[in-house]
DNA sequence: GATGAATGAGGGTTCATTCAT
DNA sequence: AATGAATGAACCCTCATTCAT
């Protein structure tokens, strides 16, 4: 299971390279790409941050794309890999699921802004000849790389006049702008969160939570 | 009142030819700016799709820049303007009010998706160089231009406990996302949405409402 | 010999129009072209600032070429017929006409400084294309339109080892000079300059024209 | 000291390409900006005239405005180091050294004449956005570069009742216009002078230099 | 006679990609 | 494997001139 070098062997050249380059490379790569997104990213600059001849980068990737894609699944593996790391138990409660999933999210993004911001973007500004290869990856991710929010989830909470499904779906379309919300906040920011900051945004997270629980008017 | 052409004067050059071909250009352009951004759009392509010189677009626009913000003008007028068309009661019920406004929105998009999508890009993914020329038009349309969801709402409906300004930011959140969520769908057609899609809309619309009033769960 | 209108019937378009307006024209372009040269002089600004059309100015004058020959043609008249008019006496010594002469220019230039500026610039940075029309009406001022600074000197105070024509081929090239060094000056400057200005010049000259009439060096 | 190739590490592209290659691109470029001027020349002209892809000319230069510093700095090179090449003496007779350092130049001039005029427009014609590049150079050229002219000059050969300062720039402007003369003369030639025409040259330079020294006039 | 919309070649510049070394 | 010089299509923009109205 274990490869000797590298993360895959599509690149057998990039593999090839000392590990302190390569890693150097995938830094000053998913910088320039997370700062300018993929148009306006130049491969000049990563050449001359990287210190390798503009020749090399593309022996080792063949085009812009396929470089951005690598890195995207460098990114992405990064964050459904260290998603366990953090995640400490699992409740039946979903809405405290969410909670948890959130802080880690926010965690992984503060300790890693760059390719967090990689990954945002990819699935949200997809450029236009990149469509197809990153909608699959989204497809994967969602179906098998990240933990499953709605396993053993205790559905007697809810109301019995609701539809289920139609529950899941309007909690994760809640939860998706309220994380955006914040997502953008942490965008402008150059350095990562500190733990202050986290910790207020969990504390307003879960007043949102509360409504959506809830409702916002009174049972009548 | 009433200009025998065009529709700004700032543009004299444009505004003085016919209003056939202006029409053409104005939809060549906005097409062109709402499919590939700002940065990336092509004043080439503007010109070959609209059977016009190159000489001509920079005569009657001055300059990218210019040509973009006249194009954005027209389309935030275009919402402003018809909104009123399909306004037909307001109610002092919040929800309500947001159903209707909702809808509306979703017609006049589905009507002209293109339009829709350059006033989105301009506000979301604001190019650099228009910032303040994009935030004081946003400034304006919230101001004066669209009609006040806030305006005289029955703010006794809502539950006690809960804070007033928070929870209209978060219902505008899940409105945002619910909204995307129709407008991705809307935008991947390459015509306008039939009247029987929109209504299936509002029916599925009128479900997540109800959860934000009410909430997802029993009363404990 | 009188003209009832214009100046020119190679352009009878323009000497038809009123007597105000050719003059707003004509002031108008001679200061586009004295301020950014011949190639850099847009004819577009000339128009909005004269407040006529663009095809007016093509109709009038043909092209470019045409309108600045024609300008430079009214300016180099100025000065030819003007120069009388300051002229009092002719002294028979040579450096008190240079002196003379000299100062009318001054006087002229500063009365008239787009008109100068467009002369000088016509003779030192000719266009490429107008080599030849600008070089024959050099030939022809210098032949004819100047008074002649040299009629009736009496060379019988020139030192007597000394050719007269190289004597004063060397005279111009010194003057010259001298000029140029007075002209970029007032080149810089936008308004004319003051009496108190041209005085000061005056002095500063007739130091040189020491040195010239008596040398530098002590007689060995 | 001796560099393997090219001149300046400020364009390490331009200087790794061959000898041959590189002296045809500053030879063709030098030549179109000396002949048009910077504003008019054409980088168009000059990548087909040098047989290299404009994409090679901004590879190797970045902009316009730095290949033309580069040629300015070349030809300005040129001069300043190929001026003791012809040196032979330094007299203490202010004139005798003027005439030796005219006779330089003109043959510096007559053998490059392109370069001759690139630099001449830089400091006469300075293009606007290059004021401040252009002045620095001058600066540093007149204090350190050349040979200066009045270093040990015997004085007392001058008149008494004539202020040194004025007398020396009074000689600066005689000795530019006499040159300008020659320059001009030059200029309109396409190959070099020969050997007789330089001597012509100074055979009339002398007369010229005799009548600045003890002046037109007989002492009265 | 007067207009101004229309033109299109040319301006400088950028950049991912290729390929001889 | 590694290099970086070379490419050329595409980018936005300018402008004197033309011509139908």
């Amino acid at each position: 299971m274990k490869k000797t070098k590298g993360e895959n062997n599509l690149n057998p050249a990039f593999d090839n390279i000392s590990e302190e380059k390569r890693q150097k490379i995938i830094d000053v790569c998913i910088e320039e790409f997370a700062e300018r997104g993929y148009e306006k990213a130049s491969t000049n600059g990563m050449v001359s941050k990287a210190e390798i001849s503009k020749g090399s980068l593309f022996h080792y990737f063949g085009n812009k794309k396929n470089l951005y894609l690598y890195l995207l699944d460098i990114s992405m593996d990064y964050f459904v890999n260290n998603f366990y790391k953090y995640e400490t138990k699992t409740s039946s409660d979903l809405f405290e699921r969410i909670v948890q999933q959130g802080v880690i999210k926010m965690k992984l993004a503060s300790e890693n802004p760059h390719m967090y911001k990689l990954v945002m973007e990819a699935f949200i500004d997809t450029p236009d000849d990149m469509k197809i290869e990153i909608a699959s990856r989204y497809q994967k991710m969602y179906s098998e790389g990240m933990p499953n929010l709605f396993q053993d989830v205790d559905y007697s909470l809810f109301r019995d006049d609701i539809d289920t499904q139609r529950a899941i779906e309007f909690i994760m379309l809640c939860f998706d702008s309220i994380y955006n919300k914040y997502a953008k906040m942490a965008k402008g920011k150059a350095s990562s969160l500190s733990l202050e900051e986290v910790e207020k945004m969990i504390q307003e997270y879960s007043v949102y939570i509360d409504m959506i629980k809830f409702g916002i008017y009174k049972k009548s």
